[in-house]
DNA sequence: TTGAAAGCGATACCAG
DNA sequence: CTGGTATCGCTTTCAA
């Protein structure tokens, strides 16, 4: 890392006398109106009539001060914002979500609402809630469950019309979107059974956050090989070359012919380490990952992997618009995480 | 894509009487004291003393009606906020930056900051910048260039403390850690020229947001050929296989003997679509990217690459710390990337 | 067409 | 120890 270098805090230096910043009354009081009028005038109120002269000498000193409206000001006024919170996941996910995210904010931004991403960052559930709720957003969308239903309730009473969740599971009083990651994982386990694979391993992210997805995706492959005389073992890896390289040098003890590996960057380095341990893919060894990435393509053999379906950030925007301007409006809850296998050459 | 069905808006459902949210006039009454006596209660203030019992009937009022703070009425009270802006970059940046900044918004919770990233989508330069100082930041972070002198004066002038640029450049105003990406592609043009390669192409990407990086590496390794034998060739290209395999196909016609593919992730799909195109890389076509990803590790031959040296995100958030501390502290600007050559098998 | 003033929610001063 | 009250910046009636 670079470092910045420290500066010699220049103590006291007489800054040049920092003006204060301007407000709606500075303004007035250059133009020679009232702040009524500057309101009117700056925010084109149509049900009163200003003239000309008096609209120019307001935009005017508006622009001479560098006048800017203060945002909590006028939604305290007002008792609303057009905020829509959106917690900063607290784990590093992958592209796939990224995209669906800027998708999603750019959506709502057409809707007219402002999109604020909220880092919070030591805290859980229904703390979390709360600090969320001090800001007083019209809509609230978590990215991935951790809240329960009193969280939810915060965030009500305190004024969100829509509390919106991508989540593994239903939850009192909001609109969630359920992301099944169990279908993930049984497709996969169906795919690699119907390819005549019975001894399959599914790695297990050991990054501390991933445990929310990891964990139903196994719980899926476990519901597809029941009742088959397949079985599923647990293979905990880091995301580093020496774990998967331990892996890769332990195969052959482990006697298995598949692995699932959460995702494709996973697959991807489990793939290598097996490659360069002399084990043939898919013949010796099937592996198959998740969330159809393009470097899956442009591995060889090619990566098969479980293509996500997520929902389109417009049609999220819109529920949440909805849910806005209908608070009266039932929570809904849906399954939308399709989950289709794209067969390529490693499995 | 899911769609999510659409749902017959309940008319007029007439909601469970939506109790207004809870203010702190409304735990005072509740507790029976005023509404000064709940503010030094919940905010613990030192300068006064309140009896215990009182504490007590505060809390629990405050517990019994769920009462949350107003951010916004406490900050246009204070005069200030803590929270500190970082607009999210327009295009899709790579996990390097979302790594940095996940550290950054880490440090500066550290130090008591709230951390809001604002998706201010189709607004530019000074546009954004109003959009931005209506939230009275005290600090704003910006991480890619973008804002001029103009821009910073504007939040300034509304109150932000500081104003930090990830930038190609010095602006007037502003504390600025130069990215100098220039020295990225002449990094990786020095190594290509020392290995022997005289007629390098560089990948110039198709995405539109990607201009702010992939020009200065560009002129970056025309500075390295500079004064040599060599010659740059640029070879744009957008990030999917078919235009990578049309390149491929044409590679011989071109006659070059290294490409500089703007980052790891391009490096990947240009080296695969040369093998597949039975081009021997290194002998016929030495490959460098840029940023150092692992996915470059487990390429084979194991991509060599360029290195980049971000800042740590605690020494930027220490350093918007000490400019919201001191605003006397004269803007300051430090060359910060470091690129540094990661020599393997590509080159 | 414009101005005076109330009030959004929270805090901090000054009395009591 | 606790309560009244002015205040932050802005919008919006109601009067003039």
């Amino acid at each position: 890392m670079v470092q910045i270098p420290k500066v010699p805090s220049e103590s006291a230096l007489p800054s040049p006398l920092q003006r204060s910043v301007p407000t709606s009354a500075d303004v007035a009081r250059l133009a020679g109106v009232s702040r009524a009028t500057v309101s009117y005038v700056l925010n084109n109120t149509s049900a009163v009539r200003i003239s000309e002269p008096t609209r120019r000498r307001v935009h005017e000193a508006a622009k001479e001060l560098g006048y800017v409206p203060h945002a909590a000001a006028r939604s305290l006024r007002a008792g609303h914002s057009r905020m829509v919170l959106m917690p900063t996941p607290h784990v590093a996910v992958g592209g796939l979500y990224s995209q669906f995210f800027n998708e999603l904010q750019w959506a709502l931004s057409r809707l007219d609402y402002t999109v604020v991403q909220y880092g919070g960052v030591g805290l859980r559930g229904d703390e979390a809630a709360r600090a969320w709720a001090e800001l007083r957003p019209v809509a609230v969308i978590v990215p991935s469950g951790g809240l329960g239903p009193e969280g939810v309730a915060v965030l009500k009473r305190s004024g969100a019309r829509a509390v919106v969740m991508l989540s593994p599971e239903a939850v009192d009083g909001a609109h969630v979107l359920i992301l099944d990651h169990g279908g993930v994982g049984y497709s996969a386990g169906r795919h690699l059974i119907e390819r005549g694979r019975r001894r399959i391993g599914v790695v297990v992210p050991q990054e501390p956050g991933l445990g929310i997805y990891s964990r139903p995706r196994l719980e899926g492959i476990r519901r597809a090989v029941n009742g088959t005389e397949a079985t599923v073992t647990e293979l905990p890896l880091a995301y580093d070359e020496q774990a998967a390289g331990r892996l890769a040098a332990n195969w052959r003890s482990l006697d298995l012919d598949a692995v699932f590996a959460y995702n494709d960057e996973y697959a991807m380095l489990v793939m290598r380490a097996l490659q360069d341990e002399g084990i043939g893919i898919p013949d010796e060894a099937a592996v198959i990952g998740a969330d159809d990435l393009m470097l899956g393509r442009l591995l060889r053999p090619r990566l098969s992997t479980v293509h996500l379906d997520l929902p389109a950030g417009r049609d999220l925007a819109e529920l949440v618009d909805r849910a806005v301007r209908e608070p009266g409006l039932a929570p809904t809850t849906h399954d939308v995480l399709g989950a289709t296998v794209m067969h390529r050459e490693s499995s």
